[in-house]
DNA sequence: ATTGTATGGACCC
DNA sequence: TGGGTCCCCTACAA
């Protein structure tokens, strides 16, 4: 378990086991020394324990060796050194007369072990980590332990767990009133809200031209056209055009990006950014020096979960959050108006019913979801819904049958028929059950809709072919990819590439910091990698609808897009 | 017991 | 010294 995830930063097979150096090592140790496995070396020549052969199983994969100080542990890529395939070869264990070969095999295997595990010498390394531990030298890494406050009790604890005040002393155990957060999260009143610019002067010029540009650049997107899907050959060739430079990074949010949205605009680049502050960070990477195209905007007083330019007017830009509102900022009017509201509620995530997005479904955290029109007055929605799931994290739209939409929630994926919606509970067409882990997201393949890709905690990116709606949708692809952000990353959620059908774009913890593309097949397609411009994990990645524009947010605001040369 | 969630602190200019 | 940056642990509660 924990080699794993040491190997996965060193190229070199052989590494110490940090965490058995550091603290852990008292728990590692137990965990190589279970009392069965000590039997097995210390009477490691008669015993025939049933437990060894599980153990076989792990050395096949992973050899443990002892040194002076450390337990080593080191990646076995080469054949297996106990030799499965060469039978009848081992000293002393030829006299199988009788037997099975199966059951030779067996007494081979068992005896091979037992060898193995003599030769580790266990009880010797047990002694020397037991002495270990009773010096508890303290691990030489980089980082310093953090340094424990007198007043806890040696773990590392805040003061809110603690039930202290910072001065240290104790708070009454049960507070008469939540504590107040209001400096932290400040309430935005209901209604419209002017576009104030949080890092610039609002009144300067640049800011009118800032305006005009991201509200008149949209009448220039060009029509869609149905493009054919490039093949893969041309399709790697375009993303290795893709570079990043110095002047397409910069940070334009307070805090961990939560989402993204790339305007659809040929002429002009424009990102927007949605930030766990409530923060918008708008970008227009056409402009330079690169610190005047970028303004911030704080619609929102929780974090923003989920960011579209609106289909049907790319000067709309419309914003999800937790704070329980969705807003539309409209450039032409310097305002962000507000769609849909609801207080009590925590949104995360949306997609629009109609092209036209006139309707829209809102996912809420809690499980329940509501369709929202907008040529309705007022800020209510039309239909609340409350699924079997107990908690939504996305919704998103079939792009061809625009009544289907699917959610991912804790556990489960669900298909819906829109058209089918009623307040009581309402069965899903579809339910996909084999994650195993909490489900970051479900995205439709963006031209068809005959893909499904999900993102879960189990550490893989699934496709299924969603080509028949009306049946099962079968599972079609696993792809294994490190999910684990942690507690301090934007979980990561893998998206279609919205002009190439088959491609999907995940961000990575991979050093040196990545983005990648996979085929649907599993294939790996391309990683951006962008040396000294790319230091950093980029969880939410968004690609132009036409353009090779990749943009990837990270955890501290910061904006990295990649695009080919002659797009800047 | 397992699993999801929360949001602190070391390091580097 | 301090602000910016990025880390992938881990206590706690459901």
């Amino acid at each position: 378990k924990h080699s794993k995830s040491l190997l996965d930063k060193n190229s070199n097979n052989e590494v110490a086991c940090k965490k058995c150096k550091k603290a852990e090592i008292k728990k590692t140790c137990r965990r190589i020394l279970t009392p069965k496995m000590e039997a097995t070396s210390s009477k490691a020549e008669s015993s025939l324990q049933k437990s060894s052969l599980d153990v076989h199983a792990e050395s096949n994969k992973w050899q443990y060796k002892s040194t002076s100080d450390t337990v080593i542990l080191s990646a076995d890529t080469e054949s297996s050194q106990d030799g499965d395939s060469d039978e009848g070869t081992t000293p002393g264990m030829d006299d199988f007369s009788g037997l099975s070969p199966y059951e030779k095999k067996r007494l081979k295997n068992i005896s091979e072990n037992a060898n193995f595990f003599a030769s580790l010498q266990l009880s010797e390394s047990a002694a020397r980590l037991r002495e270990m531990i009773k010096k508890r030298q303290p691990p030489e890494s980089k980082r310093k332990k953090p340094k424990k406050k007198e007043n806890e009790t040696g773990c590392r604890r805040s003061m809110r767990l603690l039930k202290v005040n910072p001065s240290g002393v104790s708070l009454p155990a049960t507070p008469t009133q939540p504590i107040l957060v209001a400096d932290e999260n400040p309430l935005l009143p209901p209604g419209p809200l002017e576009m104030t610019s949080e890092n610039r002067d609002d009144n300067s010029e640049l800011f009118k031209g800032f305006l005009q540009t991201w509200a008149e650049v949209s009448k220039t997107r060009s029509k869609n056209t149905e493009k054919e899907l490039s093949s893969i050959k041309s399709y790697k060739a375009n993303l290795n055009g893709m570079i990043i430079s110095e002047d397409t990074v910069y940070k334009v949010t307070k805090g961990p990006i939560f989402s993204m949205a790339l305007h659809p605009s040929e002429i002009r680049t424009l990102v927007a950014a949605g930030a766990r502050s409530g923060q918008v960070g708008l970008w227009d990477l056409t402009h330079q020096p690169k610190e005047d195209g970028v303004y911030i905007f704080q619609p929102h007083s929780q974090p923003v979960s989920c960011l579209y330019f609106s289909p049907a007017n790319p000067a709309h830009l419309l914003s999800l959050s937790y704070d329980g509102t969705l807003r539309c900022g409209d450039f032409s009017r310097a305002v962000f108006e507000e769609v849909y509201r609801d207080e009590r509620s925590s949104f995360s995530s949306f997609d629009f019913l109609a092209e036209d997005a006139s309707t829209l479904i809102v996912g809420h955290w809690d499980g329940s979801m509501s369709l929202v029109d907008r040529r309705t007055p007022g800020t209510s929605c039309e239909k609340l819904i409350n699924s079997s799931l107990s908690k939504i994290r996305t919704v998103h739209v079939h792009p061809v049958h625009r009544q289907y939409f699917i959610t991912a929630g804790l556990r489960d994926i669900h298909i819906y028929d829109a058209r089918f919606l009623n307040r009581s509970r309402i069965k899903p067409l579809i339910s996909l059950t084999e994650h195993t882990k909490s489900i970051a997201s479900a995205y439709f393949s963006p031209l068809t809709g005959n893909r499904v890709v999900t993102t879960c905690a189990d550490c893989k990116l699934r496709i299924f072919d969603s080509s028949c709606i009306s049946s099962k949708i079968p599972l079609l692809t696993t792809i294994r990819h490190n999910t684990i952000t942690g507690r301090w990353l934007t979980r990561f959620q893998a998206v279609w590439d919205p002009k190439q059908e088959d491609c999907i774009i995940v961000g990575s913890m991979a050093h040196p910091r990545r983005v990648e593309i996979f085929h649907e097949r599993g294939k790996w397609v391309h990683s951006f990698l962008g040396g000294e411009c790319l230091s950093s994990v980029c969880s939410i990645n968004a690609m132009h609808p036409t353009r090779y524009i990749l943009a990837g947010g990270n955890s501290s605001g910061r904006i990295h897009v990649f695009m080919n040369e002659s797009c800047g």
